[in-house]
DNA sequence: GCTGGCACGTCCGAAAACGGCCAGACGATC
DNA sequence: GATCGTCTGGCCGTTTTCGGACGTGCCAGC
């Protein structure tokens, strides 16, 4: 029922998963296990997915514009939607995430919510880091972390050139 | 995705449910609530059902075939079908039952299994009766239980004039 | 015919454990 | 004092675990 790609990337093989008419899933390398070559992409989501992400790593793209269709509680869902108007270059913390949906003191939940977000990069819970400034985490490893910020900041930065 | 249909039976309006390619529920009267008007039957698996069905009520049909899906825990599914396989106008204990799949004291987990039986008549939990000949229970009404036994010993004993 | 003990998988609710946290308190260091 | 680690207690949704209560039963014993 769902179709599946795995694309290369600066930071290693993804994943994407589509379900019908809408992207459902990211997969960032550490758990891309599958070592499966590439292949014509037939779904027009998948392939629209690709290309964004290709332009995002290129530094050309700062916002995606995809249908997506995130599975969670409806909690969840509400932590992902914020997720979504974080904008490209920016970072908040796990308290300014919990404010934004609500519920001010949620600040562990959001972290668990984040953990499970299902479409790494493009719901950019990479843009959530510690009210201290640490990076705390990352479902992909905090180097990819690291390295998502960095190319966002160096991106961000050179457009104000 | 799943399609519906309800049709009348000597019993009373059965509904009929298919997935796909594959029968997956089917209601006896007294859980079919809603009084839908019959309509014309497009899911062929539906039709081949109704079919059978038919002919089943008629003395035509001693044993079906169809497509089935069961959903259920992995004992469900041994229970269930453990019971496809007792002849038509046969009657089994729930400790035969028990037997059958190799669990011969798991009598009241077989009880509670075919109580959850998604598919009446077609997996005949209704020929599995209390040890000392008693009806116990069924879904469908202990009444609609004697029926189909008495319906099936009749049709059987005929058969052998 | 009725009663009580036994057996077994499943469901359900409650409780506890588990995180990609945070603010405040406390020393320690410079 | 200002800054920086470290530690502590509290917060919150989700998952996991656990215990008890069922239910289409059966058998022995009265």
């Amino acid at each position: 029922m769902n179709e599946e790609a795995i694309i290369s990337s600066p930071i290693g093989a993804l994943r994407l998963v589509a379900a019908q008419d809408a992207l459902v899933r990211l997969d960032l390398p550490n758990h891309v296990t599958e070592a499966r070559t590439e292949s014509a992409i037939e779904h027009p989501v998948i392939r629209a997915a690709a290309e964004q992400l290709g332009a995002y790593f290129d530094g050309r793209l700062r916002s995606f514009d995809l249908p997506l269709e995130l599975a969670g509680t409806p909690f969840q869902k509400e932590a992902w939607e914020a997720l979504v108007h974080i904008p490209f270059g920016a970072t908040r913390s796990y308290a300014d995430q919990a404010k934004a949906i609500g519920r001010p003191s949620a600040t562990r939940a959001i972290g668990a919510a984040n953990g499970r977000n299902p479409i790494a990069i493009i719901v950019p819970c990479h843009r959530v880091i510690g009210a201290n400034g640490s990076l705390t985490g990352y479902g992909g490893g905090t180097d990819t972390k690291r390295w998502l910020l960095d190319h966002e900041a160096r991106v961000a930065g050179a457009r104000l050139l």
